[in-house]
DNA sequence: TAGATTGTTAATCGATTAACAATC
DNA sequence: TAGATTGTTAATCGATTAACAATC
């Protein structure tokens, strides 16, 4: 069951906790004025997204940067580690393994696998690249709790429910493919070419 | 100003196109029913979707399959090739220059920029790496619509604005930064370290 | 106190979907 | 005709935001 806090709200609370770095440090408050600003969305969006919160904000005042920093960070479950898998060992998925953003928000890349011998057995960051049989011993064995796709459409439902079986509830999926997977697995999709297809419909409609 | 069709509707009809590959090539149409199941929707959302592009669809019996697929990519601008500069030649952006989806959706890097010395004037995909002081001239002599920004997030405004300047008005950002820019710019976000916070958000949840 | 800004209500807006008439 | 399925309406649901009382 997803929880309380509406599921636009939810995505916009990592954007929140990134403008608060964007805070002058001598400024140990700020306002829902400045975090909008900052987020590019409406100052009653972002009082509101707080309020489902209980957040540190004094009326007159506007909010503690430091204790906000931290709520959300709570919040969000960032304060504790996330191990990540890594499916599919292509220039995508190595470009994530070696993401630098990742390892900056506790997430930690602990397992890579691909399907093609040639690669099996080479090495990624000081990771070694596993055949996907090997996802369910791996993924409980170092203790995974998200799965990342980023295989072709092929393979993804195949590492999907390998991911599944092995107890993954969360999947980040960057394959062109909708999977199938029991209702308490949470899976968000980004897909590269309909990012790019939905900005070539709006270059459309500006020129006619 | 952006088309009539909602945003909502139009971030899916790159879904339905999709989904239209995954009918069986023997099959002249297909129901909402099916594209629904395919693409993880209500029928009736289909429906309501692809009635505002007035689809080639017969009651009783489905839409023609080749019909939508030609209809969908119409509306979609994929009939026109579009030209792709990508800012950032490090792990991502390079991965981004070699992702085979986007040549099969007709999208075409043309050209790569970075701003370290020692990426300049090597080449991926037989491209050359160019410096960002060259995007101005770069973009306008090949014709550049599209303009994808894969550099860390203190780069990210000063490559928007050099994008903008050159005259692109569609930007895929993958930094975590909220680009300023006129209005009649189109910007799509994908920020791979928010969508990992959000499977975060959502862990803690079912734990609790 | 005067000024600032939150927290929250209520209005508005947009998106989703059940239901069904239209019609092949 | 009977069965199937679209196209569309209207109800519902959820998200956004203007407005303002609360209060520091």
């Amino acid at each position: 069951m997803k929880g309380s806090i509406p599921t636009a709200t939810v995505a916009r609370l990592p954007l929140y906790l990134r403008c608060l770095s964007e805070v002058p440090t001598d400024q140990a408050t700020c306002s829902s004025e400045q975090l909008a600003e900052s987020a590019g969305v409406n100052p009653a969006q972002v009082r509101k997204d707080l309020s489902y919160i209980n957040p540190p904000g004094v009326r007159g005042v506007g909010y503690d940067v430091a204790q906000l920093r931290a709520l959300l960070r709570r919040e969000l479950g960032l304060t504790k580690e996330h191990r990540v898998a890594i499916a599919g060992a292509g220039n995508l998925g190595n470009a994530l393994t070696l993401y630098p953003g990742f390892n900056e928000s506790g997430f930690h890349v602990v397992a890579l696998f691909d399907t093609d011998p040639a690669k099996i057995g080479t090495t990624v960051d000081s990771l070694t690249v596993e055949p996907f049989e090997k996802i369910g011993g791996i993924v409980a064995a170092k203790d995974v709790s998200i799965g990342v796709i980023a295989t072709p459409v092929d393979a993804a439902q195949d590492v999907a429910d390998r991911f599944v079986e092995a107890g993954v509830r969360s999947i980040l999926n960057f394959a062109p493919a909708v999977l199938k997977r029991p209702a308490d697995v949470e899976v968000r999709r980004v897909d590269l070419s309909t990012e790019l297809q939905i900005l070539a419909y709006y270059e459309g409609q500006v020129e006619s």
